[in-house]
DNA sequence: ACACGTGTTATGCG
DNA sequence: TCGCATAACACGTG
């Protein structure tokens, strides 16, 4: 699920439950998910200090901790392809925890990756099948483009700058713009017009302006509904599907090396361009 | 059984 | 060296 709307439904998690709780316990179980892993790691950095902030770039999450003395590292999360957040008191979920998937409950304890023990009983744990998410101790952000929320269009056009990529690859690029993943991507792209394999390159002005408005609207629209999967285009990407717009059929493709979906009519050709 | 996937990174090619 | 495309990672799901 995670790509921004699905991280900052997770920070929100994480501000709402887990700050200025001091940390009683530390469970990096998993080493492969939890890196660097030395052992004691997580427990020598987290245990004492308490949480103090919750920030996020793209789909990556800092964690500021301090103790009574002073700053501790930041707790790095990112969820990687299916990785949520959840956190438990004694009565079970208290938030993050969804009814369809209930994530929280033991029979899912084979799929914690980090947990965080707090005084008052709670419990923040990573939960993640794949184990493509990871948990690290102060995260280097500083390869991560703009924000896709809040990224202006000066700085949008700046960052997709003059490549013979395909656009689609451009906007998944995380150094470029940071948050946007494939659902996003096809998303974004389908609300403009515009055809994923265009080399960025070779889009006009109007279009890269018409791009950056239909990515944040993409985004807003999947923020206030709940994820990137409530996307209107999401529903067409399956075989047989139809533009929900002009009832052409979607093309499916392979661009930046994931699975695209653009309306055959709409978004071929020289549409969005010259 | 087999292909696929809402992500990131290392490797390979021109 | 640069920039882009692909493979690899891990494992549940259809």
């Amino acid at each position: 699920m995670p790509e921004l709307p699905e991280v900052e439904s997770a920070r929100g998690v994480l501000a709402g439950c887990t700050l200025r709780r001091a940390i009683v316990a530390v469970d990096d179980v998993d080493s492969y998910v939890c890196r660097p892993h030395r052992a004691e790691d997580f427990r020598d950095a987290l245990v004492g200090a308490r949480f103090t902030g919750v920030h996020r770039q793209g789909k990556s999450l800092l964690i500021r901790a301090r103790d009574d003395t002073g700053s501790r590292p930041a707790l790095g999360l990112h969820l990687g392809m299916g990785g949520r957040l959840v956190v438990t008191d004694a009565d079970g979920p208290l938030a993050g925890g969804d009814s369809t998937h209930g994530l929280a409950g033991p029979a899912h304890a084979r799929w914690f990756r980090l947990s965080v023990h707090f005084a008052d009983g709670r419990t923040l744990h990573l939960v993640d099948k794949r184990r493509l998410g990871r948990a690290v101790l102060d995260p280097d952000l500083s390869r991560l483009g703009p924000d896709a929320l809040d990224v202006g269009l000066a700085a949008f056009r700046a960052a997709l700058g003059a490549s013979k990529a395909p656009v689609k690859a451009r906007l998944m690029d995380q150094s470029v713009i940071a948050g946007i993943g494939n659902l996003l991507a096809d998303e974004t792209l389908w609300r403009a017009r515009i055809d994923p394999a265009t080399p960025t390159v070779e889009l006009p002005d109007p279009a890269i302006t018409t791009l950056h408005r239909s990515m944040r609207a993409a985004v807003q629209h999947a923020l206030r509904h709940g994820g990137s999967h409530t996307g209107r285009v999401i529903p067409a990407r399956v075989a047989g599907g139809s533009c929900p717009r002009c009832g052409a059929p979607m093309r499916r493709a392979r661009i930046g090396g994931r699975t695209t979906w653009s309306c055959s009519a709409e978004q071929g050709g020289d549409a969005g361009r010259g």
